[in-house]
DNA sequence: AGGTTATTTAACCGATGAGTTATATTGAGT
DNA sequence: ACTCAATATAACTCATCGGTTAAATAACCT
């Protein structure tokens, strides 16, 4: 899967994006993480997982914890992709639905 | 599903999110949009159903076609949601190991 | 009314997702 | 070497996803 598509999938749950959130705080461990959650610690590593290959956090190691990171760059490509729809919701919808209207009159949508 | 949810989810496909920026031209019927993507028409209505559910789009009724149209507001959403990382991002990455190595010794995490 | 076109719905399929429990692994501490 | 604590992996279940084809609907045109 492409790199996007990923990063949007992560966020799509809303264990993972708590899981963020948290992370915003500052690293924490498994248990940490899985006790707030009342979820089983292989849930909380599989989401951590998915986080971690769609490059949002990273983990390390202290001990026999392995303490996960926030890695916030990952969101800049979604971020991104959705500011390219930002001048749409930015517009007037009256004025919106001029500029569409006149796009498909003149054909332009080969 | 929570509704944040169901737009990232949305944007998480690569088909989805061509429709997407097909709509940004303007309009479209299942037909205009199954053809460049070489896909069924019943594949694409489920597309459409996924995204308007997002409340991504919008459907109308010319004769027999239903075109779909950008309906944008649904991105703020999330858009919002990322917004609060940012300044995760934006900082240096030595300044935000200091900032959250600070949070972690004050014990924050209750 | 009958026929044509555009779209949707139904039923199905294989793959993936999110969770579980049970079992391994890894690293410290003694 | 033994044990304990933290995490990871394996194996499984159940639901959802993305696609298909075939059949039903809806709107238009004679």
């Amino acid at each position: 899967m492409d790199a996007l598509s990923n990063t949007f999938a992560a966020l799509a749950d809303p264990t993972r994006r708590a899981i963020l959130a948290r992370l915003a705080l500052g690293e924490a461990s498994v248990g940490e993480l899985s006790q707030p959650f009342a979820m089983s610690g292989p849930a909380v590593t599989k989401h951590l997982k998915v986080l971690e290959h769609a490059g949002l956090i990273s983990r390390s190691r202290i001990a026999q914890q392995r303490p996960a990171k926030l890695e916030p760059e990952a969101l800049k490509a979604a971020s991104d992709w959705i500011a390219e729809y930002r001048r749409f919701w930015d517009a007037k919808f009256d004025d919106l639905d001029a500029y569409l209207n006149d796009l498909q009159k003149n054909g332009e949508d080969k």
